[in-house]
RNA sequence: UGCCCGGUCGUCUAAAGGCAGGACAGCUGGUUUUGGUCCAGUCAGUGGGGGUUCGAAUCCUCCCCGGGCAACCA
């Protein structure tokens, strides 16, 4: 291949490579990939890299991706679960060209199977589970034939027949490809492809009691689609010998895998398993419980699609093992909500401020942006008293010097209204303080300020009078160590116990919940000034309304006081 | 201990024989009516040995380390 010096090389991943060589050669003429879950749990931020790469490559090169339940599993599978899917995956923004079933496929399966058993290539087995695993070997010892591996493709046939009328019962007689028991590749050691499960399918009902396994299943159906690249993770890379093996014994359309390394990140499961265990035991309070890592727990967190799929494209996509920090997915979040979200007051610790020489009874409505990020924004009005609230930690009696908030004597910008300045405060006998005396400076209004003042610091606060009660739910890691797959015993002994921190009772700017939108709308992401971003939960009513913490602010302030 | 796949700043990821670059995290400073944002700066890497080459992260070789594979799961 030729390049003239003129031409830019821009960083490609490694499936882009292979792409643009396959289009290149001509191999093929445009792409098709799939993205292929099974539905038998909610996906979660590991999918959506899957879902990103499979659905942003044939995007990026003019193709289309289909979307396959691979549902050859009828135990574990359900439509409860094929809904959440396809809702996740178009709340991710993309759009499939078709949504297709590996069940679709059975009865085309069914012939392939056949076409094998014929060709001598298939044949019924009646060993044991047991047996079977047995005359597997190991992976440094060769396998050993299986009795029934010289069965004539007649008897075969009858056999297979007769396992799909129902005549065995569950276990007594599978399917295997007849290949090779000394291979080092344990896959390619007579694997099975179909096994007999008397079990009621949520899409093909009671019609089948034999059903094909994934290895059967999957690139035969990557081939009845024609997909030109199936890629799938890191573990399916022993299989592929098996892949090509089927699909060329049955001469069919050469579909071609693919691997890429599943995303793993620090203080997160990404099993399903073990994330369905969490639900099924409690430690959570469902998929969507916003700690979980699922994108419907991520959707009620916060966390927007546009800052999934940033955080897929900026962790790339590659071969090697990996570890991503969380806090990439956090800068992601923090990033989008930035730009989009609206600035609100809610004082989540609160204690009384009086404004000594505030007129009295006054109310002021004081206009404050929505955004400063966003021109386009506008303002809201807030309302302002002589009684407000704000943080408790916000004052100090006996403040450093590089404390920039209220303390005795020291001024501060109360957010988009007045300087005011600390007189006095009052405790009671514990030494807590239950109220701040300031005065305000009544030339120093936001947007007019001719008082010359410099406050160094700036405090968010609600109108006592205005404010409204909410709760605020407030999230931290779900786990305690980093790499949950390198840590000592079980995954439950890491469950952080303080991984949810309710405040039934935080004072909110009166305008909040005029915000919340309807039902079904859209709802707004918001940006609590100087605490997180912050979004409507589902357990939220306009009697009590709740709020999730999607992700902090970035404090330092706090990382300067802890050390 | 057989076969397969990997190994580049703390974490991800580029560099296709020719200046090891970017992002996140960290740290400094500046701006700021959010201790946010933004801006500037800074710290930090080719697992090891040998070889090929004018030149190696890249090619060869040996070693080391990590991961996967023995489901009628996907």
């Amino acid at each position: 291949m030729s390049e003239s010096a003129s031409e830019v090389r821009t960083p490609k991943n490694f499936l882009e490579e292979i792409i643009e060589r396959d289009l290149a050669d001509g191999r093929h003429e445009s792409i098709l990939t799939r993205f292929p879950p099974e539905p038998n749990g909610y996906l979660h931020i590991g999918h959506a890299k899957s879902i990103t790469v499979n659905f942003g490559l044939a995007k990026k090169y003019g193709g289309a991706t289909n979307l396959r339940f691979d549902d050859t599993n009828p135990v574990t599978e359900s439509v409860e679960y094929v809904e959440s899917i396809k809702r996740d995956v178009k709340w991710l923004g993309y759009e499939w060209q078709q949504e297709l079933y590996a069940s679709d496929y059975f009865e085309q399966l069914f012939e392939f199977a056949l076409q094998l058993i014929r060709a001598g290539l298939a044949y019924v087995d009646d060993s044991t589970s047991e047996e079977i695993a047995a005359q597997k070997g190991t992976p440094t010892q060769p396998g050993t034939d299986s009795p029934y591996r010289s069965r004539t493709p007649e008897e075969n046939e009858d056999l297979f027949r007769r396992m799909r009328a129902g005549e065995f019962p569950d276990g007594a007689r599978i399917l295997r490809a007849k290949i090779d028991m000394a291979s080092p590749n344990m896959h390619m050691r007579d694997p099975v492809l179909y096994r007999i499960k008397h079990a009621h399918h949520h899409r093909t009902g009671d019609s089948w009691c034999i059903y094909p396994t994934y290895d059967f299943a999957h690139g035969q159906s990557d081939s009845i689609e024609k997909i030109t690249h199936s890629i799938c993770t890191l573990e399916f890379v022993p299989h592929r010998p098996l892949y090509e093996w089927l699909i060329e014994k049955l001469g069919i359309f050469p579909s071609k895998q693919f691997e890429f390394a599943r995303l793993n990140m620090t203080y997160t499961i990404m099993s399903k398993r073990k994330l369905m265990q969490l639900v099924n035991e409690g430690h959570v309070a469902g998929w969507d419980d916003p700690r979980m890592p699922t994108i419907s727990g991520l959707r009620r967190r916060g966390y927007t699609p546009e800052a999934i799929r940033e955080f897929c494209a900026r962790i790339s996509v590659a071969k090697r093992d990996n570890l991503i920090d969380v806090s990439l997915l956090e800068f992601c979040a923090r990033e989008h909500l930035n730009r989009t979200g609206l600035r609100r007051m809610v004082v989540f610790d609160p204690v009384k401020l009086v404004i000594t020489n505030w007129p009295q009874g006054k109310t002021e409505l004081l206009e404050s942006e929505n955004n400063p990020e966003d021109t386009e924004g506008g303002d809201r009005q807030v309302p302002f008293s002589g009684t407000l609230w704000i943080e408790q930690e916000d004052f100090m009696a006996d403040a450093p010097r590089k404390f920039f908030r209220l303390s005795p004597g020291r001024s501060v910008r109360l957010k988009s209204a007045y300087i005011i300045t600390c007189e006095d405060y009052v405790a009671d006998e514990n030494g807590t303080v239950t109220e701040i005396r300031c005065t305000y400076h009544p030339d120093s209004r936001s947007g007019s300020d001719t008082s010359g003042i410099k406050a160094k610091g700036t405090l968010h606060w609600v109108s006592a009078e205005h404010a409204v009660p909410v709760e605020v739910r407030n999230y931290d890691r779900l786990f305690l160590v980093e790499d949950l797959a390198t840590a000592e015993g079980d995954f439950l002994d890491h469950v952080n116990p303080d991984s949810l921190i309710t405040i039934p009772q935080a004072m909110a700017e009166p305008g909040l919940l005029d915000d919340l939108a309807a039902p079904d709308a859209n709802r707004p992401h918001f940006q609590f000034m100087r605490k997180g971003y912050y979004f409507e939960d589902d357990d939220s009513t306009p009697e009590k309304p709740v709020f999730n913490q999607t992700v902090g602010l970035r404090d330092t302030w706090a990382k300067v006081n802890k050390k």
